[in-house]
DNA sequence: GCCAACGTTGGC
DNA sequence: GCCAACGTTGGC
């Protein structure tokens, strides 16, 4: 089983050493974009996390992966959450991240914690259900295989620049979450306050693999028993 | 270490 | 198919 996850982030995107290692430095960095400094986890404002010198600790995520077909080289992208269902065990690794943000907070996941399964670049996007982290990080082999898609040939085995967890399929969604829903409430947040104002899918649209707050994390499940906005 | 050029993401 | 946003690269 090896899901080809669109993953976006750039295949050969190379990085700077800084970014390479130093994870927690780089987590901090993610969060807030080229300003790092310890004050950058305080103005991530995303908090969860009460120490002031270590980064925040998420406990819920959103992984996007396109349901639809479309090829890259050849190659089919498309693996929707039914794709996952359909995987012995309803368990996958989730490959093919080249994105440091997204590595780094993958890295940052733990066994048992919940992640979205958000579909996107198709007809309409949005959270289609949820999955578990099912192992923690570990070496993406699919950096070394030189026919995959990401193939990544800076990336050597004794100093593998990319991780993978797996995950275990959870759960539809009682009704589909639309991203312009989502988007609305966004909007709605932003400028009267609410839980979703400050929402990583809207202030950071092109992370494929991003945090949620768990104030964000229920707001989103209690939508499940409502009538779309 | 700045920043312009370039490439990718992904909604529309 | 367009293109805005934004991450990455590489010249300086």
């Amino acid at each position: 089983m090896s899901p080809k996850k669109r993953a976006r982030g750039s295949k050969s995107t190379e990085h700077s050493a800084k970014d390479d290692e130093g994870e927690t430095v780089s987590s901090v960095k993610e969060t807030v974009g080229r300003k790092r400094k310890a004050a950058a986890s305080v103005e991530a404002g995303k908090k969860e996390s009460t120490e002031s010198s270590s980064p925040p600790q998420y406990c819920h995520w959103l992984m996007k992966s396109e349901p639809e077909s479309r090829f890259e080289n050849g190659i089919d992208m498309k693996f929707g959450i039914e794709d996952l269902k359909g995987l012995p065990n309803q368990t996958g690794c989730w490959d093919g991240v080249r994105n440091y943000q997204a590595r780094n907070f993958m890295r940052q996941m733990k066994e048992g914690q919940l992640a979205f399964f958000y579909h996107s670049n198709c007809k309409e996007p949005g959270i289609a259900g949820i999955m578990t982290i099912v192992k923690e990080a570990y070496v993406d082999h699919t950096q070394f295989d030189k026919k995959d898609v990401h193939y990544d040939a800076k990336s050597k085995p004794d100093n593998p620049k990319w991780s993978m967890v797996d995950v275990q399929y959870q759960r539809m969604m009682n009704r589909y979450i639309s991203l312009s829903e989502l988007k609305k409430y966004h909007l709605q947040h932003r400028a009267k306050g609410g839980p979703l104002k400050d929402m990583a899918l809207f202030t950071r649209a092109r992370l494929s693999v991003q945090p949620l707050t768990s104030v964000e994390f229920d707001f989103v499940l209690s939508l499940e028993d409502q009538e779309a906005l």
